[in-house]
DNA sequence: CGGTTGACCTGAACGGTGTTCAGGTTAGGG
DNA sequence: CCCTAACCTGAACACCGTTCAGGTCAACCG
């Protein structure tokens, strides 16, 4: 019963998805591919590569097509994407923003938000600061909001549904920032 | 040689500053002590209850004195401090966000930048919004730049010198977004 | 003065964790 | 047909947080 490296990281994101961080271990993901937990080495060098893998699965699952033209649109795109896809998946926003604050992987999004803000024109050292500071709200955001979902129960419906107003009126506020800076 | 909850903290706090987060074992904690590790649940019922404490005791560490008078200045105040205090330890940042995500402590910023927002006569569906939109700023700052800083070893003093003004400028983007939604 | 209470600690154990390593199996290509 | 490389075994290493029954000793009270 041999796998691929693609058969471990697809029970690895189940894992996660299923029961959280705190299950995703080696020795019980081997026991969900009916393997030894020292087999996973074969394919992932340590756990923490295993893990930047599982992010990187987890914003590649999370991708949408894009519509928007000007660019706080599409930054609110890059944004909501991002957030939607950590959301999707449990401890999702804990394991992509640590993987990213290590420089492991997670690095798309703000790729994506510094070619979008580089595109309109923005001055370079403005781009480098509010991309950053996108991200860091949005990863916050996230985790916080992942935290007190799962912290509260499963009995948080109401919470999670007028959280995303609060999300988005948060996120226009570093837009409108940038956008005041530029005019001036 | 019987130790009070104050020294077991102390100790924390020391063994945390001199070789980081993942030095802080409850083992080690006790050894520092010499006392064995379970004689630290006496003082404190979980290492996240310790862990607790130990943010409290960094954010306390690093009080200053307050001078501004508008509410700008004053948010600038409270948010320099929340991230020298944390930086001023090793995995500071790390820590406190933690323990401040969990609810289980680090509670005394937000709770200040509320209060001063709230004293500018901002409508309290932005007070929420905004102080936890800072919050997240500096947390996600302050550990990508600890966190940097350690990756690269410790020839890292040109990069933490340019890293002040980029807090600063970041930071005044959300204050700039913020207060362009007070004036309409 | 004797007794009791409570703070503080011991030492061993439980059930985990990530990781390493020497060696075994097995399928495919020269 | 053999050999290489992929894949896996099974045991071990050095840790981790936490629990628990019991032990010590100072302080207080009748």
């Amino acid at each position: 019963m041999t796998h691929r490296r693609s058969d471990v990281l697809a029970h690895a994101v189940a894992l996660l998805d299923a029961h959280g961080l705190a299950a995703l271990t080696m020795r019980r993901l081997g026991a969900e591919l009916e393997v030894q937990p020292s087999a996973i080495y074969h394919h992932f060098p340590s756990k923490q590569a295993l893990l930047a893998a599982v992010a990187d699965e987890i914003l590649a699952r999370g991708a949408r097509p894009r519509t928007a033209s000007d660019w706080p649109d599409r930054l609110r795109e890059v944004c909501s994407e991002l957030r939607h896809a950590m959301l999707a998946c449990t401890d999702g926003a804990d394991v992509v923003a640590t993987v990213w604050a290590f420089g492991l992987g997670a690095a798309a999004p703000v790729a994506e938000m510094e070619k979008v803000l580089t595109d309109a024109e923005v001055p370079a050292e403005l781009v480098a600061v509010a991309s950053r500071t996108l991200v860091h709200y949005v990863f916050g955001h996230a985790f916080e909001e992942q935290t007190a979902r799962q912290a509260v129960g499963l009995g948080a419906v109401e919470r999670s549904l007028d959280s995303l107003p609060d999300f988005d009126l948060g996120l226009d506020l570093v837009i409108d920032g940038l956008r005041a800076r530029l005019t001036t």
